[in-house]
Formats: C-alpha cells, structure tokens, sequence
DNA sequence: TTTT
DNA sequence: TTTT
C-alpha cells in the first residue's frame, strides 16, 4: 500500500546552492536551510534553537535554486524524506538524510531575502518581484537512489 | 524569524514500539516507520521502494504508542525533524534524523492493521474502532536535545 | 508571488462518488468526505464533531475514485481550496468551497474501509491490497473555474 | 476513528484584521489571504489566478493577529476547515467555509510585507524582525460552532 | 551556515 | 481585497 512522505519547511538558506550539472542535461542544486523555533527554558528564558536541513533541488528546481537563491534567502520547501547510506573514508558505512525537493517557493518581500556575497547589488535582482516559484514530479528512476 | 519544520507520513509501522519511561515520570517510544512509493522505471517496470524513518514520541504519544501501536499497524504521524548528534564506540561523531511526534492518528479498518506476534486476536483489540489520536505539543525544555 | 495553498485530509466517505464523463474524453468524480474530531466540553463530556468535504476530482484521478472509492472508504485527499460561485435557482449568488484533489490513496487494511451497497463482497476487492494511490498536478486551464 | 483536517497557506492579506472582543475576555481576528498561482492556458499565456480564504483567529492568534498583521502581510497559516451554516437577510440557509487558524507566521523580511493606510512609516514596523509566530490548539468547546 |  |  503506498503511503505517504511529506516534508513542509519555511526557513533560510545558510549558503548559496552548490549546483552540478550532470552528464546527461540533468542538474541537481544541494543547499542546507535553517529553521528557527523559539520556547521557554524552565527559568522563563527565551532560548531559539535552528535546525538544519539537507536540501537536494534536481532538473528544474536545480535550475530555479541556482539562478534564484542565495545565502539568507527565505523559502518555502515541500518535498519527501529519503535517507541515503555512504562509505565514508573508513569505509564505514553512514547515512544521511535529505529532503527531495518537490516544490520551492521564494518568499519575502521586495528587497529580498538575503544579500549576496559576490555583490550584484542590482535592486530586486533575487528578491520576490517575479514569481520564484515551481512544482515538479520527482522522475523517481533517474535519482541515485 | 520562527520557520516552519513539519512533517506528514502515512506508513505502517516495522517493530511493536520500544517504550522507555524515564525518571521523573517522563516516557517515550520509539518506532520505524515504513513508507512505500510505487514507480515505473526506464523499462516501464512497476517498483517498489520503501523509506523507512525513525519516529520518537514522548509523554501522552508515547503512552498511546505503547497501548494502541504494534507492528504493521496504519498510522499517520505529524511532527518535525531534528537532527542529533552522538559519539559512536569508535569516538566518531554521526547523525541521526528522527521525527518528533506531535500527532499520531491510528489509521485503517475494523480488524486493525497488524498482527501481534504475541497473539492477542481479540476481535478489533487494536483496530481504530476507537478513537486513537492525538495531538500534543512538544515541550521544547523538556527534550534531550 | 506565487502562494501555497494546501489541504491534507483523511477521512472517510459519505457515499460512493458520482463521476461524469465529459465531452472530451475528460472526466470528474464528486465526493464528500467527513473528519472527524473528539474533543471534551466544559462539563468534561466526550463530544465528537464531524467535519463535511466537498471534493472534486479530475481525470485519473476520477478514474481512481471510480473504480476504487465508495461510500465508507478511508481515504487520504490531499489538493487544493477554491471556492466557486452560481447562480442559484433564484439567481442570487452563491458560494461553495471545494477541494479540488491533487493526490489520492485508499488507506485501511485487507477488508477494506466500507461496504459498497451494491454487493460485490469479493473479498478485498475494494481493500488497499493493490497500490490504489495516485498524484496529479492540476492543468489548470482545463478545469472550468 | 479520528481524522486529519489540515489546511496549510501562504499568501498576503488582502485587508487589515477585523478584530471583535467578545464578552468573557476571548477575542477573534477575521481577515482574507490571497494566494496566487500561475499557468499557462492552452495558447502558452501566462495566467494570474487568485484565490481568496476567509482567516478567522481565535485569542492568543487574534492578538497576534491585531498587533502585527495588516494589510499586504505575507503570512503562513495552519489550521483547520469549518463550514458554517447562518440565515441569510431572507431567511435562506447558507453555508460559508472558513480556515480555523491553528498556528500564523509572519513571513518577509526587514521593511514587512505591506504598508499601513494610517501612515507610521517606522522602519520594520511590521516587518518580521521580531519573531511573530504562535501556534495554539483551538479549545473547540469555546468555539460558536 | 540562516534569520530576527 | 493581496502580492509580483
């Protein structure tokens, strides 16, 4: 029976995306968010904790993530949870979760969510004037799964 | 600025929970989670796969956990992820993705979505007959984070 | 800027949908779904409230619901909100909220999650043995908003 | 059984709250959220598509609500679907469906998502400097139902 | 490593 | 009625 595996983040990228373009025409665009909750210690102090997330964008919100997103941006992510295993350098083997994007949305206003680094200061350039925003069906059988 | 961290399965469960209750009258419960997705690859051969995530509940869900959920049993989990780190026996530091269970509903029909190795066929004893849900916020400060 | 809007629903329903076959080879099926909630009011009385749904959906995914769903099944929905308006026949204007799908899976066990009024008692044939799930983006300018 | 009624939106204000203190010291905050989507119609145009979500925020949120959304706001709701029935000024029954909020969270970056008709041009006024984000569960036996 |  |  299927199921369900749903991933719903709003936070803030903590680079810029590392994209790789592919042999083949495929891309895939890897960047980690932040997302930030704030409580109540039990003496009443205010203690924020943030959270990291592993964030892999293939085929076109590869493409949206490279020529959109930056460091500080704030997004919205849909997508579902997969978690890889790996052979380290020991050759032990190790996991790691990411979330498969599914849908990106860019957040946030006009001047935007975050400035970058290598300048481009050119007004709007990345913030929301346009509409960042794209859907896309994961082609299950091409991801290195 | 607060983000947004949550996450939605539907899936059946792998093992009966392992419950802990900890000094201070605090318990929890831990399970994995399995869920399926169905594709077809290049050659147009239908696949299965199957994600398997690590569930913790604590306090009023790990109660319900240990009375209504065993293995293979249909539910639907809402919570967030967390990332922790530890120490293994080699003195490495690794990573483990959980989800923190904030609403647990039990899913399906009448005769219940598993079989308890233990026996126990008491007609719908752990089916949804009754209303196995709930939802509880997290106490952030009360967390081993 | 594009927005999100997005409904998760799991329930069960009313009655068998009501599909049509439109001009075109395009096709919608009808159903309304019902959640439900427990909650305890003031005098600490358990009082159970059940929520209606009117869900619309298009294409395969009517086909799915015809072949598949009746009245009693459970069901995950997930989709979108629009609120549509008509003329009455009094022609004042109306309002009615729909959703209108965007993925479908049949939860519940072997038995299966109703009973169809019809017969059919073919064991689990309308049981969640078969992957009976299904995700379709919308095209939006073929639906008559 | 329990089920899941869920409604998540990301969208922008399309009017300041309307806030109403009731007597016994509860409060509810109303406002409209637009979300929008884009497509292509069958000739490859690009279509802008509104649709408009009645926002009712009960107590702690109605606050929230009053001190720091306006018009324009960019927020992300949670909460739950409610269809209401009331008489109509000629006594004819109408429904009306409306989002419960469940937890807001006000997006955007420094100069906010909007501005105030009334003037008061400080900066961040309403930019989401501080962090404005609550969740609270509905008590639903408060609820006018 | 983000954001406020 | 919003936003871009």
């Amino acid at each position: 029976m299927a199921g369900i595996n749903k991933v719903i983040l709003v936070g803030n990228l903590g680079k810029d995306p590392e994209v790789r373009h592919l042999e083949g025409g495929n891309s895939v665009a890897h960047f980690t968010l932040a997302t930030n909750e704030y409580y109540k210690d039990k003496q009443g102090a205010r203690v924020e904790r943030t959270e990291w997330h592993n964030i892999s964008a293939w085929r076109g919100l590869a493409e949206l993530a490279e020529k959109f997103l930056k460091k500080g941006s704030q997004v919205y992510v849909e997508g579902k949870l997969r978690t890889r295993q790996y052979q380290d350098k020991d050759q032990q083997t190790r996991y790691v979760t990411e979330i498969i994007a599914e849908e990106i949305s860019l957040l946030g206003g006009r001047p935007g969510g975050g400035t970058n680094g290598t300048g481009s200061a050119t007004g709007s350039a990345n913030g929301a004037d346009e509409n960042v925003s794209l859907r896309q069906e994961p082609e299950l059988d091409q991801l290195p799964f």
